[in-house]
DNA sequence: AACGATTGCGGGAACGTTCCCGATAAAAAT
DNA sequence: ATTTTTATCGGGAACGTTCCCGCAATCGTT
């Protein structure tokens, strides 16, 4: 940090008292047209730059934001990220962007370190494994803003914004019962997320809907991570009798699944349908491409950034919102059965 | 921001002045082990957490350092973010990432907030359309440390890391002219980036030492996403006689010279075959798997990281170094011919 | 017994702002 | 001519720290 040009500089410049200069940069009344213009001036030529922090230390606010995302190796919370800095920027918010890399230990370090430097507000995805609610709790009881989106914590009263996820899940496995599938299996995500619970749910009602079965051998437990899609298909292949659908928790572990029926000979969607959830730009990559709810994930970040505006203004006094996003299914090879 | 406890808090109740206390929790040598013990146990009952602000504010350094990358959609920035996020993390730093979403007006308008924020130093992967370098000249002059990463400017003395281009390009055109490819088109980089130069010069060199002619039109000026790839790759078709090889400036552009390749009903490898670089996720999903250099990320991170921490620890008074990192080259179904 | 050294602590300025309050002078109203 | 208003400005505290300096009490040394 490099010395800067002050208020005091200017005003000594000019045989001012920083007063005059503070509200002369702040374009007060009270203060003559001639002056400034002179102050104005003088800043522009000395290059003058408020300093934020003394600002912030007066305001107490920081004009910064954090945002808690479990990952950003995937496109998918970068893209929520750049949707939120839609709305923030303009605003003269920053993001802090930290990762917890799935750990709700790194979480609520990470969210610790953010509230030391004073943030004015937190937007969080939480992990896969996120179960102690009570630093959450602290924020609300602290008046400390915070929205939660994607992945939100349940019994807690934070607003949030998710997608219809129980829709869209049982649209997903409604589409894959039209192609013909009868035994379909359902890589289920991670219990603490509530995305897993609507999801499951969205499958459950699908299957009732059109009287099949439901078997609880055909749901496996499964993160959310490719490399646990490949385990769990591999646990899909030791049944007795192979399912003929896949409806994954979302496109990474879909797309492990791919992977492990391909190595095996099993054709998709001849022999196994699949259909993952959450866009993801591999899915028109893999061969063959992969069906999926394509989500909002741009729209997500700026109605979570203005929720949470919307909490910054009113100092936390506004009720508990829950915003839930429409999606769309996009169909595509994997799915798509030439019988049907 | 809530209201917290304050050093003057813990005084007024201790009976103790500000400067003690401040001394007690800095650990000095100059106050009674009783007091100090004292002081910890009621800040740690009272949870006082020092405001960074004022610190930061009286010690000209706050701890934050920005990140500038073009984009965070593709896994590789991320993975450089994280290689980053373990060198300076525990040295109590935080990073403030921004994309500039590859326009030089962005990559500027966010360094600037970053300025005035009072960030400690820059780390900075350009755009694919910076040439206006005046401002990394000013931040250079006013001693403000920055390090390049992975895409570098040149001609302005600033440490950077990169890997070492030219020859991972060499070895990869070498690889296919080894694969029994003659006529080797090369789908090239914006011409700002440093890496385009290099990449192209191991390319030529490669043909050089193989005694393979040069022809520019198999050399086609293409951006950095798999669209450009598309597009470069139709450019590719257009030719009287179709190349036998591609080496192509990134996975993205070698995926979507795939893509159309494929839609021709061109076999890749017998027909052609294709190398990408800078491994992606992608390179392991496509079909067929995409031969890649792989680049490491983590420790690019990590180097670019280590480089401003010393920049920043010495004041700027260190010279100006390039680490140059090895990679490695993914050998995969896309350039194997079964003819080799 | 007198001296300097050590130990422990407090006062107060400083970092760069903002903002409340009061001061002054000119202009307007009585 | 006196009072009130208006237009400009400055003084100074405050935000929460750090740190230099000085002060007092205790200790060990001659």
């Amino acid at each position: 940090m490099k010395q800067r040009i002050t208020i005091k500089d200017i005003a000594r410049e000019l045989s001012l008292s920083t007063s005059t200069v503070s509200r002369a940069l702040a374009d007060r009344w009270d203060v003559n047209p001639e002056t400034r213009k002179a102050v104005l001036e003088l800043a522009e030529k000395l290059n003058y730059k408020p300093n934020l922090l003394s600002v912030s230390l007066k305001q107490k606010q920081t004009f910064s934001v954090g945002v808690i995302v479990p990952e950003f190796i995937n496109a998918f919370f970068p893209e929520v990220i750049m949707g939120m800095q839609t709305v923030l920027e303009p605003e003269g918010y920053q993001l802090l962007i930290s990762q917890s890399n799935e750990s709700a230990e790194v979480e609520l370090k990470n969210m610790k370190a953010l509230e030391d430097r004073m943030v004015d507000g937190f937007m969080v995805s939480i992990t896969k494994e996120t179960r102690d609610m009570s630093y959450f709790r602290y924020l609300v009881d602290n008046r400390i803003p915070v929205v939660f989106f994607n992945r939100v914590a349940k019994d807690i009263p934070i607003s949030h914004v998710i997608i219809n996820d129980y829709k869209w899940a049982f649209l997903s496995v409604e589409h894959l019962i039209e192609q013909g599938c009868k035994r379909i299996a359902h890589l289920k995500g991670p219990d603490n997320l509530d995305i897993s619970h609507n999801r499951l749910k969205g499958y459950m009602d699908a299957l009732d809907k059109h009287h099949l079965p439901y078997d609880e051998n055909l749901v496996v437990n499964c993160g959310v991570m490719m490399e646990t899609g490949i385990l769990g298909a591999m646990q899909l292949l030791k049944l007795p009798e192979l399912p003929d659908g896949i409806f994954a928790i979302n496109d990474p572990v879909a797309i492990g699944a791919m992977k492990v029926l391909k190595k095996n000979g099993i054709k998709i969607p001849e022999d196994v349908a699949i259909a993952g959830f959450s866009e993801s730009k591999m899915a028109m990559i893999i061969e063959p491409n992969l069906t999926s709810v394509e989500q909002p994930t741009f729209e997500m970040g700026k109605a979570a950034a203005e929720l949470l505006l919307e909490q910054m203004k009113t100092n936390c006094k506004i009720a508990q919102r829950t915003i839930s996003l429409e999606a769309k299914l996009n169909i595509r090879e994997s799915s798509q059965r030439c019988t049907s």
